[in-house]
DNA sequence: AATAAAGTTTAGGCAAACCTAAAAAATATA
DNA sequence: TATATTTTTTAGGTTTGCCTAAACTTTATT
């Protein structure tokens, strides 16, 4: 298993959720930052080797033994991720681009260790699920804050985007997992929504309360 | 600075201190695990990116440039060797091959911070000095325990040999760093030495006391 | 339903890092 | 010193993963 071949399966997982009859080599290669054909490359080998689904022209799915392998990829990303957070004092915005690279360690022991160290974490520092060593996935009761309304309390568990200056802008309101918001009111005009964290009142946009999630 | 380059510059460097007038590409390429062809074509892209000063036929060496890379690599493998030993229970067998994919990683803060987390450790779990941010090397006075005399006393401070035989051995008769040993006789005929260890008395080969590098 | 637009695949290339086999240079031996 | 042996380099080939451009499907529009 390549780090390419790697980064393809855990693209496609994340991917079929939005589009669960098919992930086009358009949107694939979008998101990986390559071109299409190449995609359409990387799918027939994947195809191969049976670990995904594929018809030409009609998308990729991972089968069971993709999905497999994608999920070990993924709790290793997010295991790594809560190291750095956790133990290395990383901020939100500058742990990705480290764990993308952490994640393609081979070593049965270090991830079990690493899970053991930081204490059976069951979710990573943007409140996303770590699947467990047999590729469980506890699936969480998520909304967005968008999706609350006035007099309502949600806990943060998750963020939607994951660009740094979303994160900034997170790090420097001091929003975090764990942070506690009450819906205070919501704008007609532009839908943005005036919430209670702690004792300050602040003002959200649609687009930040689109991309916090919280546990209700 | 691909994986491959960083391999090269490393083994470069370890090599060099044997062969102060150049390495070879049968050497080099031997210590890889690969072909004399492949080494000279490696030697050859490096010469032309500046960080090594070659000769055809005469051998290779780390220039001032090589040699700061080659530092940074060996930086960061002692230090994810110290992590696994330290945090994550690994022996002294197991941490080679995982601090060896660790050490390619690419992030100034990951490694930074995990300096710090570990406490700044001078030495790695197998008594090898890690070198700082600045690419400075303590170098320390060791010997082998074979080098000593009855009645004299040393501390494990690293060893020779990273075979994993070698290494299960040491855990088995339990001497790691810091351990100390007190040389009691040298068994003329075979040049083996019986050494006392805490309250036990042991016998270790010639093979063995070459390998076991003592502080005195 | 026919055509235009958009998306996908195929074909042919490129760079990295490896390989084998042959040629060239350095070293050892007679 | 001339030849034999060993070492190193060169030449040409392979695989992986990427690319562009052209051909082909599918989907959308009129």
């Amino acid at each position: 298993m390549t780090f390419s071949e790697e980064n393809y399966l855990k693209s496609i997982y994340t991917l079929q959720k939005d589009s669960p009859k098919g992930v086009s080599t358009n949107v694939l290669s979008q998101y990986l930052v390559t071109k299409p054909a190449s995609a359409t490359e990387m799918i027939k080998k994947l195809n191969d080797k049976d670990l995904v689904v594929y018809q030409p022209y009609q998308g990729v799915l991972l089968n069971k033994n993709g999905e497999e392998i994608a999920l070990r990829v993924i709790r290793k990303h997010r295991l790594w991720e809560t190291f750095l957070a956790q133990k290395l004092d990383f901020s939100w915005d500058e742990i990705h681009d480290v764990a993308e690279q952490l994640e393609h360690i081979q070593s049965e022991k270090l991830i079990r260790e690493l899970d053991r160290f930081l204490g059976f974490p069951k979710h990573d520092p943007h409140g996303d699920p770590i699947p467990d060593a047999d590729g469980n996935v506890v699936k969480m009761e998520k909304k967005r804050v968008s999706q609350l309304e006035p007099g309502d309390v949600g806990t943060c568990i998750g963020v939607n985007d994951t660009s740094s200056s979303f994160l900034q802008f997170l790090d420097q309101q001091k929003i975090k997992l764990g942070t506690v918001l009450e819906i205070l009111s919501l704008q007609e005009f532009d839908k943005s929504m005036l919430v209670r964290i702690d004792d300050r009142e602040l003002s959200l946009s649609q687009i930040a309360t689109e991309h916090i999630y919280v546990r209700i």
